[in-house]
DNA sequence: CTTATTGCAAACGTTTTGCACGTTT
DNA sequence: AAACGTGCAAAACGTTTGCAATAAG
Protein backbone atom coordinates (compact mmCIF):
# COMPACT_ATOMS: atom_id res chain seq x y z
CA UNK A 1 0.00 0.00 0.00
CA UNK A 2 1.68 3.17 -1.27
CA UNK A 3 1.15 6.44 0.50
CA UNK A 4 -0.01 9.42 -1.77
CA UNK A 5 1.35 12.45 0.18
CA UNK A 6 1.65 15.70 -0.69
CA UNK A 7 5.20 17.33 -0.21
CA UNK A 8 5.61 20.64 1.10
CA UNK A 9 7.59 22.43 -1.34
CA UNK A 10 9.92 24.14 1.07
CA UNK A 11 14.14 23.25 0.33
CA UNK A 12 14.89 20.36 2.46
CA UNK A 13 17.78 21.98 3.64
CA UNK A 14 18.50 25.42 5.33
CA UNK A 15 20.19 28.08 3.27
CA UNK A 16 23.53 28.26 5.11
CA UNK A 17 23.94 24.02 4.41
CA UNK A 18 23.43 24.73 0.72
CA UNK A 19 25.82 27.50 0.76
CA UNK A 20 28.56 25.50 1.81
CA UNK A 21 28.09 22.67 -0.16
CA UNK A 22 28.06 25.27 -3.24
CA UNK A 23 31.15 26.93 -1.57
CA UNK A 24 32.38 23.68 -1.75
CA UNK A 25 32.07 22.37 -4.86
CA UNK A 26 33.07 25.79 -6.14
CA UNK A 27 36.71 25.35 -4.59
CA UNK A 28 37.05 21.80 -5.74
CA UNK A 29 36.39 22.92 -9.31
CA UNK A 30 38.75 26.14 -8.96
CA UNK A 31 35.33 28.08 -9.62
CA UNK A 32 35.52 31.66 -7.44
CA UNK A 33 32.58 32.45 -5.13
CA UNK A 34 30.62 35.41 -6.49
CA UNK A 35 28.43 38.01 -5.78
CA UNK A 36 26.40 37.38 -8.58
CA UNK A 37 26.62 33.02 -8.07
CA UNK A 38 25.49 33.85 -4.42
CA UNK A 39 22.17 35.70 -5.29
CA UNK A 40 21.77 33.51 -7.98
CA UNK A 41 21.55 30.64 -5.54
CA UNK A 42 19.65 32.62 -3.07
CA UNK A 43 16.71 33.85 -5.21
CA UNK A 44 16.43 30.38 -6.52
CA UNK A 45 15.85 29.22 -2.78
CA UNK A 46 13.59 32.05 -1.44
CA UNK A 47 11.25 31.70 -4.24
CA UNK A 48 9.05 28.97 -4.15
CA UNK A 49 8.39 27.70 -8.10
CA UNK A 50 9.64 27.28 -11.42
CA UNK A 51 11.35 30.34 -13.30
CA UNK A 52 12.43 31.21 -16.64
CA UNK A 53 16.39 32.54 -16.74
CA UNK A 54 14.26 35.65 -17.91
CA UNK A 55 12.49 35.50 -14.65
CA UNK A 56 15.48 35.32 -12.58
CA UNK A 57 16.88 37.93 -14.28
CA UNK A 58 14.19 40.38 -12.99
CA UNK A 59 13.52 39.13 -9.71
CA UNK A 60 17.23 39.96 -9.28
CA UNK A 61 17.44 43.30 -10.68
CA UNK A 62 14.33 44.32 -8.88
CA UNK A 63 15.70 43.15 -5.33
CA UNK A 64 19.43 43.43 -6.18
CA UNK A 65 19.30 46.69 -8.31
CA UNK A 66 22.85 47.44 -6.96
CA UNK A 67 24.82 44.84 -8.35
CA UNK A 68 24.80 45.21 -12.08
CA UNK A 69 23.64 41.00 -13.09
CA UNK A 70 23.80 40.87 -16.34
CA UNK A 71 21.43 37.90 -18.40
CA UNK A 72 24.48 36.12 -19.75
CA UNK A 73 25.45 35.39 -15.88
CA UNK A 74 21.76 33.64 -15.29
CA UNK A 75 22.35 31.70 -18.04
CA UNK A 76 26.06 30.64 -16.70
CA UNK A 77 25.14 29.87 -13.25
CA UNK A 78 21.77 27.94 -14.01
CA UNK A 79 24.01 25.57 -16.13
CA UNK A 80 26.55 25.36 -13.34
CA UNK A 81 23.37 24.72 -10.32
CA UNK A 82 22.19 22.56 -12.74
CA UNK A 83 25.16 20.51 -13.49
CA UNK A 84 25.64 20.33 -9.87
CA UNK A 85 22.28 19.09 -9.41
CA UNK A 86 21.36 21.85 -6.96
CA UNK A 87 18.95 22.88 -9.90
CA UNK A 88 16.65 21.06 -12.03
CA UNK A 89 14.90 22.70 -15.19
CA UNK A 90 12.33 21.63 -16.92
CA UNK A 91 11.35 22.81 -20.94
CA UNK A 92 7.97 23.80 -21.66
CA UNK A 93 7.86 24.01 -25.55
CA UNK A 94 8.85 26.01 -27.74
CA UNK A 95 9.83 28.96 -24.65
CA UNK A 96 12.36 27.76 -23.41
CA UNK A 97 13.20 26.18 -19.84
CA UNK A 98 12.47 26.63 -16.15
CA UNK A 99 14.08 25.90 -13.14
CA UNK A 100 13.99 25.36 -9.91
CA UNK A 101 15.92 24.79 -6.42
CA UNK A 102 16.96 20.91 -6.67
CA UNK A 103 17.07 20.24 -3.00
CA UNK A 104 13.58 19.73 -2.75
CA UNK A 105 11.20 16.99 -1.95
CA UNK A 106 10.40 15.07 -5.51
CA UNK A 107 6.75 15.30 -6.50
CA UNK A 108 4.47 14.64 -9.55
CA UNK A 109 1.86 17.29 -10.33
CA UNK A 110 -2.23 16.54 -11.29
CA UNK A 111 -4.12 19.23 -13.19
CA UNK A 112 -7.41 20.23 -13.39
CA UNK A 113 -8.46 21.06 -16.97
CA UNK A 114 -11.01 23.03 -16.00
CA UNK A 115 -9.48 25.68 -13.65
CA UNK A 116 -6.39 24.78 -13.71
CA UNK A 117 -5.85 23.89 -9.92
CA UNK A 118 -2.41 21.79 -9.32
CA UNK A 119 -2.39 19.54 -6.75
CA UNK A 120 1.03 17.94 -6.22
CA UNK A 121 1.55 13.94 -5.18
CA UNK A 122 4.30 11.20 -4.90
CA UNK A 123 4.18 7.62 -5.37
CA UNK A 124 6.56 5.44 -4.73
CA UNK A 125 5.80 2.01 -6.33
CA UNK A 126 5.61 4.66 -9.76
CA UNK A 127 9.16 6.06 -9.12
CA UNK A 128 10.70 2.52 -8.83
CA UNK A 129 8.88 1.30 -11.65
CA UNK A 130 10.21 4.12 -13.52
CA UNK A 131 14.01 3.62 -12.51
CA UNK A 132 13.12 -0.42 -13.76
CA UNK A 133 11.83 0.96 -17.31
CA UNK A 134 14.82 2.79 -17.92
CA UNK A 135 17.13 0.42 -16.71
CA UNK A 136 15.61 -1.98 -18.80
CA UNK A 137 16.06 0.22 -21.85
CA UNK A 138 19.64 0.75 -20.95
CA UNK A 139 19.18 4.04 -20.24
CA UNK A 140 21.14 5.88 -17.13
CA UNK A 141 17.57 7.85 -15.68
CA UNK A 142 18.52 11.15 -14.60
CA UNK A 143 14.43 12.74 -14.13
CA UNK A 144 10.97 12.20 -15.42
CA UNK A 145 7.60 14.44 -16.04
CA UNK A 146 4.55 12.81 -14.85
CA UNK A 147 1.30 15.00 -15.29
CA UNK A 148 -2.05 13.55 -15.06
CA UNK A 149 -5.11 15.78 -16.58
CA UNK A 150 -8.15 15.20 -14.84
CA UNK A 151 -11.56 17.29 -13.59
CA UNK A 152 -11.22 18.44 -10.19
CA UNK A 153 -13.97 18.02 -6.98
CA UNK A 154 -14.97 21.42 -7.18
CA UNK A 155 -15.59 21.71 -11.21
CA UNK A 156 -17.29 17.83 -11.22
CA UNK A 157 -20.02 19.62 -9.25
CA UNK A 158 -20.47 22.95 -10.87
CA UNK A 159 -20.77 21.44 -13.93
CA UNK B 1 4.73 -9.43 -15.88
CA UNK B 2 4.05 -6.17 -17.57
CA UNK B 3 5.73 -5.43 -20.71
CA UNK B 4 7.41 -2.98 -21.25
CA UNK B 5 9.48 -1.61 -24.38
CA UNK B 6 6.93 -1.59 -27.58
CA UNK B 7 8.27 -1.49 -30.81
CA UNK B 8 8.16 1.96 -32.37
CA UNK B 9 4.06 2.41 -32.66
CA UNK B 10 2.35 1.63 -35.79
CA UNK B 11 -0.71 4.05 -36.91
CA UNK B 12 -4.25 2.65 -35.68
CA UNK B 13 -5.93 3.50 -38.89
CA UNK B 14 -5.48 3.24 -42.36
CA UNK B 15 -4.20 6.09 -44.44
CA UNK B 16 -7.25 6.80 -46.14
CA UNK B 17 -9.01 6.99 -43.16
CA UNK B 18 -6.90 9.45 -41.67
CA UNK B 19 -6.86 11.40 -44.82
CA UNK B 20 -10.37 11.76 -44.81
CA UNK B 21 -10.47 13.07 -41.59
CA UNK B 22 -7.77 16.09 -41.93
CA UNK B 23 -10.21 16.86 -44.77
CA UNK B 24 -13.24 16.96 -43.06
CA UNK B 25 -11.60 18.94 -40.42
CA UNK B 26 -10.29 21.17 -43.45
CA UNK B 27 -13.26 21.85 -44.46
CA UNK B 28 -15.20 22.51 -40.95
CA UNK B 29 -13.01 25.17 -40.38
CA UNK B 30 -12.99 27.10 -43.99
CA UNK B 31 -9.17 25.36 -44.91
CA UNK B 32 -8.41 24.82 -47.80
CA UNK B 33 -6.97 21.21 -48.91
CA UNK B 34 -3.47 21.50 -50.50
CA UNK B 35 -0.53 19.67 -51.94
CA UNK B 36 1.60 20.98 -49.01
CA UNK B 37 -0.44 20.01 -46.13
CA UNK B 38 -1.53 16.03 -47.78
CA UNK B 39 2.21 16.55 -48.17
CA UNK B 40 2.97 16.66 -44.31
CA UNK B 41 0.63 14.20 -42.94
CA UNK B 42 1.56 11.10 -45.58
CA UNK B 43 5.34 12.32 -44.17
CA UNK B 44 4.20 11.60 -40.74
CA UNK B 45 2.10 8.57 -41.62
CA UNK B 46 4.89 6.60 -43.88
CA UNK B 47 7.87 7.33 -41.56
CA UNK B 48 8.24 5.78 -38.15
CA UNK B 49 9.94 7.77 -35.27
CA UNK B 50 9.63 11.86 -33.88
CA UNK B 51 10.70 14.61 -35.92
CA UNK B 52 12.03 17.68 -35.94
CA UNK B 53 10.42 20.11 -38.15
CA UNK B 54 13.83 20.83 -39.57
CA UNK B 55 13.95 16.91 -40.35
CA UNK B 56 11.02 16.38 -41.96
CA UNK B 57 11.38 19.46 -44.02
CA UNK B 58 14.56 17.56 -45.46
CA UNK B 59 12.58 14.26 -45.48
CA UNK B 60 9.89 16.23 -48.04
CA UNK B 61 12.71 17.90 -49.88
CA UNK B 62 13.94 14.77 -50.78
CA UNK B 63 11.17 12.57 -51.07
CA UNK B 64 8.82 15.42 -52.90
CA UNK B 65 11.74 17.27 -54.92
CA UNK B 66 8.94 19.14 -57.10
CA UNK B 67 6.97 20.47 -54.39
CA UNK B 68 8.82 23.55 -53.28
CA UNK B 69 7.49 23.48 -49.85
CA UNK B 70 8.89 26.12 -47.63
CA UNK B 71 9.85 25.59 -43.61
CA UNK B 72 7.33 27.85 -42.74
CA UNK B 73 4.57 25.77 -44.25
CA UNK B 74 5.86 23.10 -42.15
CA UNK B 75 5.53 24.67 -39.15
CA UNK B 76 2.48 25.98 -39.90
CA UNK B 77 0.85 22.64 -40.51
CA UNK B 78 2.33 20.84 -37.67
CA UNK B 79 0.90 23.49 -35.21
CA UNK B 80 -2.46 22.86 -37.37
CA UNK B 81 -2.17 19.20 -36.89
CA UNK B 82 -1.04 19.56 -32.84
CA UNK B 83 -4.02 21.12 -32.73
CA UNK B 84 -6.57 19.21 -33.65
CA UNK B 85 -4.91 16.13 -32.37
CA UNK B 86 -3.91 14.67 -35.29
CA UNK B 87 -0.14 14.89 -34.12
CA UNK B 88 1.86 15.61 -31.12
CA UNK B 89 5.00 16.82 -29.70
CA UNK B 90 7.85 16.60 -27.57
CA UNK B 91 10.09 19.28 -26.69
CA UNK B 92 13.36 18.42 -25.63
CA UNK B 93 15.19 21.01 -24.37
CA UNK B 94 16.74 24.36 -26.75
CA UNK B 95 16.97 22.12 -29.11
CA UNK B 96 13.26 22.65 -29.94
CA UNK B 97 10.22 20.09 -30.58
CA UNK B 98 9.75 16.68 -32.24
CA UNK B 99 6.26 15.60 -33.86
CA UNK B 100 4.98 12.09 -34.39
CA UNK B 101 1.61 11.16 -35.37
CA UNK B 102 -1.26 10.97 -32.38
CA UNK B 103 -3.30 7.93 -33.93
CA UNK B 104 -1.40 5.45 -32.27
CA UNK B 105 -1.84 3.43 -29.04
CA UNK B 106 -1.21 5.48 -25.77
CA UNK B 107 2.45 5.05 -25.12
CA UNK B 108 5.04 7.04 -22.91
CA UNK B 109 7.97 8.64 -23.63
CA UNK B 110 11.63 7.93 -22.68
CA UNK B 111 14.33 10.53 -23.51
CA UNK B 112 17.99 10.98 -24.13
CA UNK B 113 19.05 14.37 -22.43
CA UNK B 114 22.39 14.08 -24.84
CA UNK B 115 21.53 13.10 -28.12
CA UNK B 116 17.53 13.80 -28.43
CA UNK B 117 16.50 10.38 -29.03
CA UNK B 118 13.09 8.95 -28.00
CA UNK B 119 12.19 5.55 -27.13
CA UNK B 120 8.51 4.38 -26.54
CA UNK B 121 6.84 2.35 -24.12
CA UNK B 122 3.97 1.43 -22.40
CA UNK B 123 3.58 -0.04 -18.58
CA UNK B 124 0.31 -1.68 -17.57
CA UNK B 125 1.09 -1.36 -13.87
CA UNK B 126 1.61 2.71 -13.96
CA UNK B 127 -1.29 3.36 -15.98
CA UNK B 128 -3.65 1.53 -13.43
CA UNK B 129 -1.86 3.38 -10.88
CA UNK B 130 -2.53 7.01 -12.27
CA UNK B 131 -6.21 6.25 -12.13
CA UNK B 132 -6.19 5.32 -8.52
CA UNK B 133 -4.37 8.55 -7.59
CA UNK B 134 -6.82 10.27 -9.61
CA UNK B 135 -9.21 8.86 -7.89
CA UNK B 136 -7.84 9.15 -4.37
CA UNK B 137 -7.77 12.90 -4.87
CA UNK B 138 -11.32 13.16 -6.07
CA UNK B 139 -10.07 13.45 -9.87
CA UNK B 140 -11.96 12.60 -12.71
CA UNK B 141 -8.91 11.43 -15.16
CA UNK B 142 -8.61 12.09 -18.77
CA UNK B 143 -5.25 12.44 -20.16
CA UNK B 144 -1.64 11.97 -18.39
CA UNK B 145 1.50 12.63 -19.62
CA UNK B 146 4.80 10.70 -18.52
CA UNK B 147 8.55 11.48 -19.65
CA UNK B 148 11.68 9.42 -18.34
CA UNK B 149 14.77 11.66 -19.03
CA UNK B 150 18.24 9.95 -19.53
CA UNK B 151 21.16 9.08 -21.09
CA UNK B 152 20.86 6.53 -23.98
CA UNK B 153 23.58 3.26 -24.03
CA UNK B 154 24.88 4.73 -26.93
CA UNK B 155 25.76 8.38 -25.16
CA UNK B 156 26.84 6.30 -22.05
CA UNK B 157 29.61 5.02 -24.12
CA UNK B 158 30.81 7.75 -26.13
CA UNK B 159 31.15 10.21 -22.86
C1' DC C 1 49.78 38.85 -9.51
C1' DT C 2 47.33 35.18 -11.76
C1' DT C 3 43.16 33.29 -13.28
C1' DA C 4 38.34 33.08 -13.40
C1' DT C 5 34.20 35.91 -14.00
C1' DT C 6 31.71 39.60 -15.46
C1' DG C 7 28.67 42.74 -18.59
C1' DC C 8 28.08 43.92 -22.98
C1' DA C 9 26.99 43.20 -27.63
C1' DA C 10 27.19 40.39 -31.38
C1' DA C 11 26.25 35.75 -33.03
C1' DC C 12 23.51 31.75 -33.04
C1' DG C 13 19.71 28.34 -34.17
C1' DT C 14 14.95 27.80 -34.10
C1' DT C 15 10.41 29.57 -34.78
C1' DT C 16 7.21 33.23 -36.33
C1' DT C 17 5.58 36.91 -39.22
C1' DG C 18 4.64 40.37 -43.14
C1' DC C 19 4.00 40.43 -47.67
C1' DA C 20 3.15 39.83 -52.64
C1' DC C 21 1.98 36.04 -55.38
C1' DG C 22 -0.49 31.43 -56.14
C1' DT C 23 -4.10 27.99 -55.35
C1' DT C 24 -8.27 26.23 -53.73
C1' DT C 25 -13.04 26.66 -53.35
C1' DA D 1 -14.05 36.20 -57.70
C1' DA D 2 -13.12 35.70 -52.91
C1' DA D 3 -10.46 33.88 -49.40
C1' DC D 4 -7.06 31.22 -47.80
C1' DG D 5 -2.19 29.27 -48.35
C1' DT D 6 2.27 29.68 -50.04
C1' DG D 7 7.49 30.75 -50.31
C1' DC D 8 10.61 34.00 -49.21
C1' DA D 9 13.18 36.96 -46.39
C1' DA D 10 13.22 39.51 -42.41
C1' DA D 11 12.15 39.68 -37.61
C1' DA D 12 11.69 37.74 -33.19
C1' DC D 13 12.92 34.87 -29.57
C1' DG D 14 15.72 32.47 -26.13
C1' DT D 15 20.38 31.19 -25.59
C1' DT D 16 25.47 31.21 -26.26
C1' DT D 17 29.91 33.23 -27.16
C1' DG D 18 34.04 36.52 -27.83
C1' DC D 19 36.11 40.06 -25.59
C1' DA D 20 38.08 43.70 -22.74
C1' DA D 21 37.46 45.15 -18.14
C1' DT D 22 36.98 43.54 -13.29
C1' DA D 23 37.09 40.87 -9.10
C1' DA D 24 38.47 36.75 -6.46
C1' DG D 25 42.04 33.87 -4.61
Amino acid sequence: MNKINIPQNTPLISYETLLEQFKQLLKKNNLKFTKQREVILSTLYNHEGHFTPEEIYQIIKSENPDLNTGIATIYRTLSLLENANIATSISFGTQGKKYELGVKAHHDHIICTKCGKILEFFDESIEKKQEKIAKSLGFKMEDHIMKIFGICPECQENK
